[in-house]
DNA sequence: TATGAATGAGAGTTCATTCAT
DNA sequence: TATGAATGAACTCTCATTCAT
């Protein structure tokens, strides 16, 4: 619950833009609190003013992107016409991995909460109120028909977006946007779940 | 035939070993060269008798993996039912990246290729021969009219490993072997597929 | 005034010291940068605060060692009598490079210089200051028709600096002040130019 | 006594050889033993049948360029003119000097030779027989009477060499062959000697 | 003689973090 | 809040040398 913060003071967003920047030009591992600092424009020990340390910044980042998510969700919770609610998602969603900075920041945040258990529970988190909402999504579709009956939504949900940020991993070595790509996994999908 | 070299020397196995266990329990990054000797039983000097350097470990353990690949790329070349042998792959992938080993060291390959040019070069070339033995089973598929036609066949080859890796790597947080996941995927995929 | 900084930290100056101490009894490559930091009684990570590297400490040293040769360049700059000057700088100029501190440090600059741009900068800004003031003393002297005219100056003088740093770095082997080797020197220098 | 060993391996000469190259371009302590025996063509180990140690490699280059004195030795050693001789001498060890691998060798050696007594010895030997000769020919030429007396001949020898070897090490940084510089050494000292 | 794998100490440098100011 | 000096462990990599073959 980031929101419940009282305020943010703003030098903390602006390290963490800073952070951001660095992260996604060399990685997490590569990029060093001092270059967090000097990009930021502040002191190396201002920034420990902010943020325990190093972790903290990349859990912090994590958790924004978690509130990026809420507009996926409320598309997704109780569509009134599932089959449209998905393919919206698909488009709106592929387009947000599509951009560099997202999928790039995704995969650092993925892999350092494989060994790191602070990261851990924001991405777990995240990922678990995406899931939710697809599947809710999903089910609501197979209730009113539209959609083929599965053994395990989660599943499927998970597919769903395995796909889409695959599609915005793989745009990074390639660098071309892949307007193909995502029709194709869109009809995919939508072709594969239609009753 | 990526290694060329007309014998390896046994010890340059065993530090690759080494390393893959190390990377394993603590990724790339929080892996030192004194772990990897150590875990080897050599001395950290000898190691670099052996290896260029860090890089070059995990340079050639993407050499490794990419010769285990032989094995799908031979079964999705030339089908003589392409529904089927996209089947058979789909599970049988689904099982060498639901292995953990696979998952974790896929993914660490994946984001070091991100930015290390040498890392690149082998993940690349691994990928596209996968890539280019799934797409040419695909055509096959839709030339004898048990696929739909797709206007970027390749790309839809990018969504299927994207879901399989997926599952492997979703594995690795939820700890279970999902069973179901697999089912799922191959269904939605195989459904999708089908004219 | 080569030193453009508002202030020096003292510090650095102390690091400095320190590492001049060092270079002085084991040589510059010889010395570790660990070494200069447990001399200076400061620890690895902070000699890093104060230097680039350990090229940097050098050149610091032969910045400061710059600022030392400023009394012999007015000594020589314009003077009333050159003959006189030139004796006195002789004098001086063979005393200072005859304290081992100097004639070492000088000779593991030199030799530092010949292959590291940013050591043969520093060096050759020093070498330059004097030399040109030692060829404006020899002008004015061949002027006022007390030295003979040569046709190459700047070469007297640079054989008139190595001829006393020679003194200076054969003191080192034989380890004697060497009283007569100066004396020789200026006789022969003085001899040699006098009209 | 180099020539005392009854025979010298080819090979030793050629690891010398490669040595020198390696010393000239990098220098001795920026130079490993790997850089010589891959520049020799032969393995690392086998460098170790042929020399003790990295050490012993300058001792045998620094005993190879004492036979290269011998020639200037007999030049200065007992001369019908002492005038005539040292002039020569003044000019071939110039020139000798002046080619920029034995220059930067020399400076190698003699820096070398400060805190290495096994290279000091070699390098004192050589620097006595070539003092011990030009000692020779100026009390020659004082006998004569055509050159003044000095109280400290060998202080002049000194002189003398210095001279000529600064040439050499100021020809490396600028890398100008010096025809004047050498004329006017030339001029002073001879100037300065004379009666 | 010749090889190159093996050694482990040591190289220079960067690291995340703390702390007095 | 803000600073940057201070810490020392850790980093990747190279060193001269030895030794079994």
């Amino acid at each position: 619950m980031p929101e419940t913060e009282t305020s943010i003071h703003p030098r903390k967003l602006e390290i963490t833009h800073a952070a951001v920047t660095c992260f996604l030009e060399h990685g997490y591992h590569q990029t060093g609190v001092r270059d967090i600092a000097k990009q930021a424009g502040i002191s190396l020990g201002n920034l420990y003013n902010h943020f325990k340390g190093k972790d903290a910044v990349l859990a912090f980042i994590a958790e924004l992107e978690g509130e990026e998510l809420s507009g996926f969700i409320e598309l997704l919770a109780n569509p009134d016409e599932p089959r449209a609610a998905l393919e919206q998602f698909i488009d709106q969603y592929a387009a947000y991995t599509a951009r560099p900075e997202n999928a790039l920041l995704g995969v650092e945040i993925l892999t350092e909460a494989l060994r790191n258990p602070d990261i851990a529970k924001v991405f777990g988190a995240n990922r678990s109120r995406l899931i939710d909402a697809l599947v809710s999504c999903l089910n609501k579709g197979t209730k009113t028909g539209i959609f083929v009956p599965y053994d395990d939504p989660r599943a499927v949900a998970c597919v769903v977006l395995d796909a889409l940020e695959g599609v915005g991993l793989r745009g990074l070595s390639t660098s071309k946007p892949s307007e193909h790509a995502i029709r194709s996994i869109r009809s995919l999908i939508i072709n594969g779940l239609e009753a």
